[in-house]
DNA sequence: GTCTATATGGGGATAGAC
DNA sequence: GTCTATCCCCATATAGAC
């Protein structure tokens, strides 16, 4: 077999049982097996378990943030030359639909379950791996929609990018929990459903006004 | 030591290294040397891991819920009498301001973290025990969204609620990731700002109209 | 590049003394 | 109820033949 046969192989298979076992249920003896790869393979293509794990995530999260930051690109581009701020609910699709659009992909439900284990995953290795990859996101993301929305504050605008993000990952790494939840009604696996329902749920939460109690502070 | 204080001793110490490291993370030798306790005392107390897992939820997930349904109770209740349908907002601080409200407790940010394992964990048995304690909650609560909003299907509703429950676990699981996003500008430990901004959030998108998704491609 | 064999350590569970 | 000692399995990683 092909060296590169063989590390492609080993990143598509780890993805899958990191996806469904997570990290420390998944040893890399059923890795190398259901790989059809020796034991040794991964120590001698990636160096250590640990740095399997990181390549796992660097192929899929790159591509995506890329694709998130050109959407935005364009985006912000169209709405200089009109004259005009970008509109909330343009940048909503650019920060929601490239990782949706994942079920589309053949392994779309593994890496799907592999972002949301990344945002979850507290360990301090994944943790740095998660901000590096998503610092510029957020940064530029915060600024569009301060553009955007400018009734609100920087720090209005994270709480509610922070929901954002959680009501996405949830969506994205538990399609079961939403058939369930509605009693086989809904179908998890409609990407354009999701993508538009998603966007409508998180477009009003961004146009919400802010009530103000007794400790909502601004910035 | 009362053996009543090693079994709460080792719940307690096996919920926070639980909530930290996750149930492969945490191996029975550091969580009875954490405990001050014998190494063969988890399966004294408990017959096994597993069944330490499952009493280490059922300590915590109960209450909660319990609440949950308490609230929601009196809010029917209340509207019953008064001869209207319970309206939107009571609901969903029925349903969010139990599990946020564990912030201020002792142990909260590991009970927190736990409640997310709980809803991301795929294992057969954790996902169990997640419906058996989810189902009545899930349930009463969806027949009250569609009292106080029935332009909606039931089918719309599980996914507002869907999305609802990813923007609450992430809140509750991630608040250090707020302070990442906002570079600092949120306190995420305050815990009516919490519960305020994620109940406006999620009433507007409970609120927001569902679009034709074949219609509502973006550019 | 790939294999076998093995080093080394950690895991859950239990038997049996106290 | 608690302790020690131990069984047995599985983990990651590496050495060295092919």
């Amino acid at each position: 077999m092909k060296p590169f046969d063989t590390h492609t192989k080993l990143l598509d298979v780890a993805e899958k049982l990191f996806a469904k076992n997570g990290f420390k249920g998944t040893s890399l003896r059923v890795i190398t097996q259901e790989a059809g790869v020796n034991l040794a393979a991964v120590n001698y293509h990636f160096g250590s378990k640990e740095r399997l794990i990181r390549e796992v995530f660097r192929r899929r999260v790159g591509p995506v943030n890329q694709r998130r930051l050109e959407k935005l690109d364009r985006i912000e581009e169209k709405a200089n030359i009109e004259g005009r701020n970008p509109e909330l609910r343009e940048i909503l699709d650019a920060f929601i639909e490239p990782p949706i659009q994942l079920m589309n992909h053949p392994s779309g439900k593994a890496i799907m379950r592999l972002f949301s284990r990344l945002i979850i995953e507290s360990k301090k290795e994944i943790a740095e791996l998660f901000i590096d990859q998503f610092a510029e996101v957020v940064e530029r993301f915060l600024q569009a929609f301060h553009r955007a929305l400018p009734q609100f504050s920087q720090s209005e605008l994270s709480w509610k990018m922070h929901f954002m993000i959680g009501a996405m990952a949830h969506a994205m790494a538990e399609p079961f929990r939403l058939k369930f939840l509605s009693q086989g009604l809904c179908d998890p696996s409609d990407v354009q459903a999701t993508i538009t329902r998603l966007i409508d749920f998180c477009q009003a939460g961004f146009l919400a006004p802010v009530s103000n109690p007794d400790s909502a502070e601004e910035a």
